[in-house]
DNA sequence: ATGAAAGCGCTAACAG
DNA sequence: CTGTTAGCGCTTTCAT
């Protein structure tokens, strides 16, 4: 056994090309110098020695890490696998290195974890953050920050353009007939939920929609499910939900209860994640740009961290579009109550009372 | 506007504390030792400027950085989705900062950006790594390492139990009367793959099973309907895929062929991932504990890190079940060749070629 | 227990 | 262009 392999340092390859450190570092520093004899000789005994230069120790002296992080509010969520590899692809083309948290939805386990990254990288970009604007305002303050599907005024942003896309799916509903839909809210900490609400509440009567919202629910497979318990309460043909999750949730609990899909209800999603082509029927959906948008986000973050003025207020905005698939369908003429109504479940007289409360709730929002 | 925030430093606390840095240092060091008035006093000061120790600056005199990588062949991949989850889980329960890098189905990617995170990580766990043996034992020579989904002599892995899961498949098949089953290859340079198939080889024979491999396919949807665009020249009414991504591109490129599953085929997959079971029909997979294993390498990878011999030579192997869900069906009796076969394809010379050398292969190897 | 001093491996002024 | 000299913020002997 030979002694403990300690990776060789600036010095050992410096003694080896007899020059001095400082020389040796500047070497590296701008590879674009290649000539001088000197740089080939450091280079030669560097190779020779399988130096790597360590970056624990250069990001002391430079305060430059070379790392970013990227911070999720569920890594379990198909959303994000596209953003994380645009994010990487983004990270790795500029010689970056990522980190990646995950928050489980959790605002308190996001700031905590971003507590104890935050001094070792050059940047964070916080994606479907649930954190408070306070505490984003206290991490952008440390160090430069990019949100990712959310907006706050002083903090770069890039977001899918949600109005655009809302409105995309509400043309197509009301294009299909339908005349009254459903929103299925997302997490109430969701920036990208209440954007997207509102764009649809704001939308809905020039189409001659009209709009109502019950939630919110957790934007899983199971909140859609949840979701589809309280809508047989109060149907609508048609049905927006807050992501795809939902809607696939959504969808399986209603067909269950033997609906059938879209012909008594039509849904649309958000997201277009991996599955959303997957299930059955194959879901009509606002596609978000993922790759794009971790590709943006992380390359906007490291033109900030390496002294870009954080251009304009506004936050970039990336075009969704509407996939229509099977989940959606011209809304169908005979107005009978559906079996899989309030008659399945019993009538109990709390859900009667629920049901009624809510639709004032819905009328006085 | 303010002098530009320097975070405070140990300094800082120690001139308001009035004491020693080395002192501030051991304070932060156990933070057992509690009682001395002296050690309360430096908390507070801590408190008060809002101190946190630098990690970066820590690593550099201890050589340990708090940090691991976690290594994914394809974070685009959903299988790797509760993978990260638990192996972040398990980082963060132990006060670790995880690292996640895409290698984008490359082994070449994999080695450069593990070059770079190398000297900032205390270890490495590589998942279902495409790497060469040796590259591995080079990086592992370095670093810690704990490989997931891969076993290598004198290198720590956990696995899931391919064998018995491989088992588990082939004995429902059998049950279910069938008697030739096609295995769809994933990438030559995924050691589960070998594994299945191997697994399956050997105990087909046991269960009156006459095995046959295709392939090597994408361990993707697109490679799953490669796979079915051969599979149809010599179908079997048995098919058992690497895994579930190509379990579904199978199937979904077979039903567009106008093969009915499970009815006509019988598909299995392997993994369990997220969409298995919101797919039509839902699929019959050999389910890996995937959470259990991103915890159960991390938490393996930190305890050799913290000097823990790396016990046995023998992987970790986590147990495998099957998850019997409707893409799988008693072997249908009538014998007639089904419609979707090479009547739809013309049945060109290259295939009849291609059949013929294949079988061969099948029974050489 | 606490303080002083010497680095960890690298970069960044300065001089020559 | 190269060498010299200080540090970056923290840990760690070694005295006291």
């Amino acid at each position: 056994m030979t002694a403990p392999e300690r990776p060789p340092t600036i010095y050992d390859v410096a003694k080896a090309a007899g020059v001095a450190a400082s020389t040796v570092s500047r070497a590296f520093a701008r590879p674009g110098r290649v000539n001088s004899e000197t740089a080939r000789r450091i280079r030669e005994a560097a190779a020779e020695l399988g130096y790597r230069a360590n970056p624990i120790a250069r990001a002391l002296p430079t305060g430059k890490t070379s790392m970013i992080a990227l911070v999720i509010s569920d890594v379990t969520n198909p959303f994000h696998n596209e953003i994380i590899r645009g994010a990487q692809a983004a990270a790795a083309e500029a010689g970056y290195t990522m980190l990646l948290s995950d928050a489980q939805e959790s605002g308190a386990r996001e700031r905590e974890t971003l507590d104890r990254a935050l001094s070792a990288v050059d940047g964070i970009v916080l994606a479907t953050s649930r954190m408070s604007d306070s505490s984003i305002r206290t991490i952008a303050k440390q160090r430069p920050v990019v949100l990712l599907n959310r907006a706050l005024a002083d903090v770069p942003c890039v977001v899918t353009d949600n109005p655009r896309g809302m409105h995309h799916a509400a043309a197509h509903l009301a294009e299909l007939g339908h005349s009254r839909v459903t929103y299925l809210a997302g997490p109430e900490a969701s920036w990208a939920d209440g954007m997207r609400w509102r764009s649809l509440r704001e939308g809905a009567a020039d189409l001659g929609l009209h709009a109502r919202r019950i939630g919110p629910f957790a934007p899983t497979v199971a909140g859609g499910g949840a979701a589809a318990a309280e809508f047989v309460h109060h149907p609508t043909s048609a049905v927006i939900a807050y992501n795809d999750l939902m809607a696939i949730g959504f969808i399986r609990a209603l067909t269950a209860r033997g609906a059938r899909i879209p012909r008594e209800v039509s849904v649309v999603g958000f997201d277009n994640i991996f599955a959303a082509d997957l299930v059955t029927p194959p879901l009509t959906t606002v596609a978000a740009p993922l790759h794009a948008m971790g590709l943006t986000a992380v390359r906007n973050l490291l033109a900030i961290a390496r002294g870009a003025q954080p251009r304009a207020q506004e936050p970039v905005s990336l075009p969704a579009r509407l996939v229509v698939r099977a989940s959606t369908a011209q809304r169908s003429r005979n107005r009978t109550s559906p079996a899989w109504g309030t008659t399945r479940v019993s009538p109990s007289p709390s859900a009667v009372a629920a049901k009624a409360s809510r639709s004032t709730a819905a009328g006085s929002r």
